[in-house]
DNA sequence: GCGACAG
DNA sequence: ATCTTGTCGC
């Protein structure tokens, strides 16, 4: 419960939807939900889960193992023999449930993502006179950090600081809906004057998203912005020889000294969003790792 | 079978 | 992101 309180009901109750003398899969969960890469998410949480009218023990890995259970497996091997079910060498017998009835909300995330992704404009002049670097580490609920830094001298100008409770868990690809209200808030605490003349570098992916709609896109839209997305790892895409990455070959970003990955988020080019990331760095501005070291405890 | 999977 | 969970593709 103290991760996703948004999708975790829903959750349950398609839990609750798997009968008795059947079982289902975390994967089928993750797809009855809305997507399959939510999977992760599923066992997370269902390993968590302490309410006995949720029957987590009738749900299993998608090549027929157990899985785990909060009870410990012998526990959830005796419930699925009780219900009648064929388990035998840590596997069961049986075909998979995946009759739900659902609406799969995870849909109508990925249908706003779309829907923004039109709006995401891939060119800009970057005629800014500040940077902002904004992070959000967790620890006991969220805590975003928004560091701006003056481009004519490098001096940081000013912190801000936001903690408040994620509402939607982190599921990949679905980045921007767990933490893109912190980004926002954070903006928003900025003067007028300082939010106008400001560009924003996000923790994360822009440009460089399976719906072309990454947290820093999404949020700079959204502020109507404009952001570059720094991601620590590389979310999808394909590596081209001279550090490009590229979908479907189009190019998305770019892998820049060996472990981070820029692409654009709005209102700037994939060349424009390297260029300016590079620039700073050989400047010595690192707004994200500023934002980053003081987000931490 | 091993690793990847924004944070 | 922390303490571990599933799935898919190489």
């Amino acid at each position: 419960m103290v991760s996703g309180c948004v999708l975790e009901p829903s959750l349950l109750s398609l839990v609750k939807q798997v009968p008795g003398g059947k079982v289902t899969t975390y994967g089928a969960l993750a797809r009855a939900l809305g997507d399959p890469i939510a999977a992760r998410w599923v066992g997370k949480v269902l390993s968590e889960n302490y309410r006995s009218d949720v029957p987590c023990h009738r749900v299993i890995m998608s090549d027929l193992s157990l899985g785990g259970y909060n009870k410990g497996v012998d526990e959830k091997v005796k419930k699925l023999k009780e219900e009648g079910i064929d388990v035998a060498a840590g596997r069961v017998n049986e075909k998979i449930f995946e009759d739900f009835v659902t609406s799969y909300p995870l849909r109508r995330y990925a249908e706003t993502q779309l829907k923004l992704a039109q709006k995401v404009v891939l060119e800009g002049d970057l005629k800014v006179g500040r940077v902002a670097g904004i992070d959000v580490s967790y620890r006991e609920g969220g805590k975003g950090v928004c560091s701006i830094f003056d481009l004519s001298d490098g001096s940081l100008i000013e912190e801000l600081t936001i903690v408040k409770r994620p509402k939607f868990p982190y599921i990949p690809t679905y980045l921007s809906f767990r933490e893109g209200g912190f980004i926002i808030e954070l903006v928003k605490m900025m003067s007028k004057e300082e939010r106008k003349d400001c560009i924003l570098l996000i923790d994360g992916n822009g440009y460089m998203h399976p719906r072309k709609c990454g947290l820093a896109s999404h949020v700079g839209v959204v502020l109507d912005m404009p952001t570059i997305g720094v991601a620590k790892s590389r979310l999808c895409g394909k590596s081209g020889e001279k550090g490009e990455i590229y979908i479907n070959q189009e190019l998305v970003g770019f892998a820049i000294g060996g472990n981070r990955y820029v692409s654009p988020g709005h209102r700037v080019s994939a060349y424009g969003s390297r260029r300016f990331v590079r620039r700073l760095l050989e400047a010595g501005i690192d707004p994200l790792r500023r934002a980053h070291r003081t987000s931490r405890p």
